[in-house]
DNA sequence: GTGAAAGCGCTAACAA
DNA sequence: TTGTTAGCGCTTTCAC
């Protein structure tokens, strides 16, 4: 492999003349032209790794996510690493598998290996620590969830208000014991959404538009936390189903939890829309689920790109103020919340 | 960010002890723990850039793949991750988007950052260069694609023998008009499983099982070649479909492609199994799709598992000589081949 | 505009 | 077993 020396031989200069022609230092355009073909013909490109050791900085940006299986994820991924093109920082993509303790891993490996900056989905809420690098002044942006009390750029959709539109839709179809299954309640994303869903419902239940469910606390008796999988959605709805006053329609906090609703709902021998269902984010390959389902659109992609923006700028030196950036959702409403069967209708008071 | 200097100092060692703390050497008991101490109250990690630098060798492996919207590759990558996990090396997973100047560019990157390795899903049989890493001495595995003339080791599944499999079982069934629609020419995959199709379609038209098709090459009529992507598949099924003499099942090469066969399918208003629809690979969710997918089960994830462990072998130093391993398939048999249309049955001379 | 020289943090060869 | 020393390939003063 040709080094920087090699070539500064082969053009008759020093290394800092080669290292100025890559670098858009000063040089001559005769001598820079002689440096460039000497190093087309050794076939040199630089040493990144000598060049990070260097400059205390690597050309390489970190994205924490938590679920690389989770499509909403890996079109975020490919919205970050289209943004990342413009600079040409290639991005190193982490799968933090939802665990604190793997997340805490690649953190501290992103600081060994100088990384330019880091985008996070974080693991957790309250526990995932973004000190050190905040400490070391490694850039970091927070996207689609916010650590709480991370001095960091954040970039985010409106959870709270999408959880508001999906429930006033179901209630608007007719359903009138609208359940949740929503994340983990260390999750940011899964508490807003939820805070959406309980915000219309307790109105709702106030207005008496909605009867309260025969025990329990009525914002809470059809309200199940999972884990953002398919197998966690899946249990969640089975539960709900089993219960002596079960629901009549559902709003699933994101998308493979809602895959799993709907296997759980098959098995009960129940559709939709007679059982409405209604997804945050959008069901992978939706268009061979039937009915059609309604979703809340998550702009995932923009969401990558939007994160790497901001990194990219902080990289290069911006010192604006903390910034967090919120990304509208939007109802699309489709077949699967047409609302309640006839029966069903009949039955309610 | 403290050194090894610091470290160094605060234990009154040299630097080189502190080294020979972290990676093994022999150094007294006693003054090991010392080290270990005063890096800890400093907060010490070692710096992955200077390593890398010196040792010539970083601790980071490629993966390079084509389509990271695809469910496919993300198992295999997991798989790859896991395996990695034990030698706490660390893994980038690089989309080249079934591009080749992207795929080169990575390879690119590779080089310069010194990674430990490069694990390659090839974008093209012929045109992926594998040269340059070869003449580094950096070792290279290839999976799921084998690359033309490269001297590297391969992770493969058994992609001929599959689609034979899927063929036959179609024949079986009571198909008599088997499409296929396979991926890029430029890919192994796509070839060999097409292959496997040709032979058994050969076969059972030479014995007289099987009709030709009343114009074209009966090896070729019903082919079509795709981009293994969603829209690519549509596309290929209702071409197929508005042919004057139809298909009455087809054997789709890879997932995504079969997700955009069966909404073809569903546009003109046919379904499973009266139309036969077999598909290499799992597709995503199919616990959702009615009627259930009979498929070639990939193992995926082993396949990454497989790959990442031999380039650990390779980068360890191993010097066996080139290795192909390839892992089977097996064809799992469900509703969406369970045979034809009765109609279809009498109208079949 | 150019080159000489120092040094980023680490490891490996050698000497003690 | 331990320390000293050199150097991985590059960028960046600093002097010219």
């Amino acid at each position: 492999m040709a080094t920087i020396t090699d070539v500064a031989r082969a053009a008759g200069v020093s290394p800092a003349t080669v290292s100025r022609v890559f670098n858009g230092g000063r040089v001559t355009p005769e001598r820079a032209e002689r440096v460039r073909r000497a190093a087309a013909d050794l076939g040199f490109s630089p040493n990144r790794v000598a060049q990070s050791l260097r400059k205390q900085r690597g050309s390489v940006i970190g994205l924490l996510i938590p679920d690389i299986e989770n499509p909403f994820f890996t079109a975020l991924a490919r919205g970050v690493e289209d943004a990342a093109q413009q600079t040409n920082l290639s991005v190193v993509l982490c799968n933090t598998d939802e665990d604190i303790e793997k997340e805490r891993r690649y953190l501290g490996i992103a600081l060994a290996e100088q990384m330019a900056g880091v985008i996070v989905a974080a693991a957790s809420r309250d526990r995932t620590d973004l000190s050190a690098l905040a400490a070391r002044g490694m850039p970091v942006v927070a996207v689609d969830r916010r650590p709480r009390n991370a001095p960091v750029d954040a970039v985010l959709v409106d959870n709270q208000h999408g959880g508001e539109a999906a429930t006033e839709h179901l209630l608007a179809g007719g359903y009138r014991r609208i359940a949740c299954i929503t994340g983990p309640a260390a999750t940011s994303t899964s508490e807003e959404r939820l805070a959406g869903y309980r915000d219309v419902l307790r109105t709702a239940l106030h207005d008496g538009r909605v009867p309260a469910p025969p025990t329990g606390d009525p914002l809470t008796a059809w309200v199940r936390h999972a884990d953002f999988k398919v197998e966690g959605g899946r249990a969640a709805m089975a539960d709900l189903l089993a219960m002596e006053t079960p629901p009549d329609a559902v709003f699933v906090a994101n998308n493979l939890m809602t895959v799993g609703a709907l296997t759980a709902l098959r098995e009960a021998g129940q559709t939709p829309p007679g059982f409405g269902v209604l997804s945050f984010g959008d069901v992978p390959w939706a268009a061979l689920v039937h009915p059609s389902l309604t979703t809340v659109q998550q702009p995932s992609y923009d969401l990558g790109f939007t994160a790497a923006t901001l990194l990219q700028e902080r990289i290069g030196g911006t010192n604006t103020p903390l910034r967090t950036v919120v990304l509208r959702t939007a109802l699309k409403i489709r077949a699967s919340t047409a609302g309640p069967a006839p029966q069903d209708l009949a039955a309610s008071p």
